[in-house]
DNA sequence: CTTAATGTTCCCCA
DNA sequence: TTGGGGAACATTAA
């Protein structure tokens, strides 16, 4: 479900319940979105006030009056406030006005007492400047798919995104970092803020069942050009949009506006 | 029954 | 250290 604009989305839609509220009590109940001692994270967590909502990447970052929680939703995760309790919902946070709730059905998600893994991210895709972007993409042998995908290259971007990105810049997935021209990866720098800023505008994708904090479901797969469009004309050409398997991530590009 | 799904980490090999 | 390729994690829907 969540690339960085459904988690800008969900942080948005839920920080305004969450600021300068206390949490009474937690629990959690899964061994893969809480790995470790889950009672002590939950004892850890009671009678914290939280002061702060913020996204990092695809990280959901609660700065408490005493140390930070982080939520990673994975690929179902979901964030739900005063929503209906299911068979997925692995963590509840009792607070002093309303119930915030954890879902995930895949459990790929994680819900963590300040974890290293966010030290780890690279630049904000919407913070990073031309020339740093340029220099860093042109500096690596890869693919520039799997590149892009890569959190510690930029943090936020997933599979949607990037084929996006890519569409938007005329890039091929399995095109070299290295080799990508100057322009072009100016063009890819330029499509991402754009892409990213217009999704977050129409509060994320909802392919499958991504939904805000309050249930309320995206708008930007209608608006999308590559993704998901398998057989489709392409929007620039009329080529037939063509998926292929890339870094194991099902990859939809234009082969006439896309070359290697 | 098989495959794919908005993600990440770990392992092996060159 | 960089990069390619694959498996694994758990669940559901087509």
């Amino acid at each position: 479900m969540p690339e960085l604009p459904e988690v800008e989305t969900v942080v948005r839609s839920v920080a305004p319940h969450l600021i300068g509220r206390r949490i009474v009590s937690a629990s959690f109940t899964s061994r893969f979105v809480t790995p470790g001692n889950r009672k002590k994270l939950a004892e850890r967590v009671a009678g914290r006030t939280i002061n702060h909502v913020r996204r990092r990447g695809k990280f959901i970052v609660m700065t408490l009056d005493e140390g930070a929680l982080s939520i990673h939703l994975g690929m179902t995760g979901k964030l739900l406030m005063d929503g209906p309790k299911g068979a997925h919902t692995h963590g509840v946070f009792a607070l002093d006005r309303g119930t915030l709730l954890y879902d995930d059905p895949r459990q790929f998600g994680r819900i963590e007492w300040s974890p290293r893994r966010i030290d780890r991210l690279g630049p904000e895709p919407l913070e990073i400047g031309l020339q740093d972007f340029v220099t860093r993409l042109r500096s690596r042998k890869t693919r520039v798919k799997p590149l892009l995908m890569n959190q510690s290259f930029l943090a936020g971007l997933g599979n949607i995104y990037v084929d996006e990105a890519l569409f938007a810049a005329g890039i091929h997935p399995l095109a070299i970092a290295s080799r990508v021209s100057e322009p072009r990866a100016a063009k890819l720098h330029q499509a991402i803020r754009e892409i990213l800023t217009a999704a977050i505008e129409h509060r994320g994708s909802s392919i499958s069942d991504y939904v805000d904090a309050e249930g309320k479901r995206g708008e930007f797969q209608d608006l999308h050009r590559a993704y998901g469009r398998e057989g489709e004309p392409c929007l620039k050409c009329g080529a037939a949009i063509v998926k292929i398997v890339v870094g194991q991530r099902g990859t939809h590009y234009c082969p006439k506006c896309q070359r290697r």
